[in-house]
DNA sequence: ACATTGTTTAACTAAATGCTTAATTACTTA
DNA sequence: TAAGTAATTAAGCATTTAGTTAAACAATGT
């Protein structure tokens, strides 16, 4: 029970950053290459990389390669869940109608 | 839109701590004072007081003063939302059927 | 007023985080 | 094999975070 809060939070930390939440949201519905990521991100891609290392070290991204690209994808089905879960909880203060809330 | 990853990522990074989630946990249905989330959570009375500031700058959580003690509780119905979402989605692998994971 | 209990604040230190830059690895293609 | 593109790694630095300790503030009861 401490070990499930304690992983938890680790899990949470890894996806606190407005960027690293931001990948999440892309790799939502699509698997995505770095440098795809970065064309929407608007950061280095060093430190994009570097997000993307906080989010596999913490199993919360996978990826494979294909040719010399990295297509990324989020691995686990739970954040998945959670994130659809957080867009109905925080993301519904739309214009007027619910419809579409994404970009 | 940009605003909202923003603003969605300082929230979560307020509850990503082992004790601040802890202390979420123990106030998802009661407000508790200061010393009794001290006896909880097993730090010392200045560092709940530092979690909890972190929280309740957030808007995350509330207080009252009642004599000499501050009973908080949680300020935000979506926090509780989140919580709840969060405790199906991670905290269900339990010994057989999904009864009670409280405690 | 004084002591006691509950809570907060401030000061300090150690450790973690985030970003930039430059160098490096991996793969592809000419 | 040399050049080019994609991605990673390493080093360095500034900032933030976390926890400890001691002092301060608030309210209660003697």
């Amino acid at each position: 029970m401490y070990q499930q809060v304690e992983d938890l939070a680790s899990l949470l930390k890894s996806i606190s950053h407005p960027i690293r939440l931001k990948i999440l949201c892309l790799l939502q519905d699509q698997e995505l290459s770095v440098s795809e990521i970065r064309n929407s991100v608007e950061t280095s891609g060093a430190n994009i990389t570097q997000h993307l290392n906080i989010m596999r070290n913490q199993g919360v991204i996978d990826f494979r390669k294909d040719a010399n690209f990295i297509y990324n994808r989020i691995a686990d089905k739970r954040i998945i869940e959670l994130m659809k879960a957080m867009q109905q909880i925080f993301c519904s203060q739309s214009t007027k109608s619910a419809s579409t809330q994404n970009d």
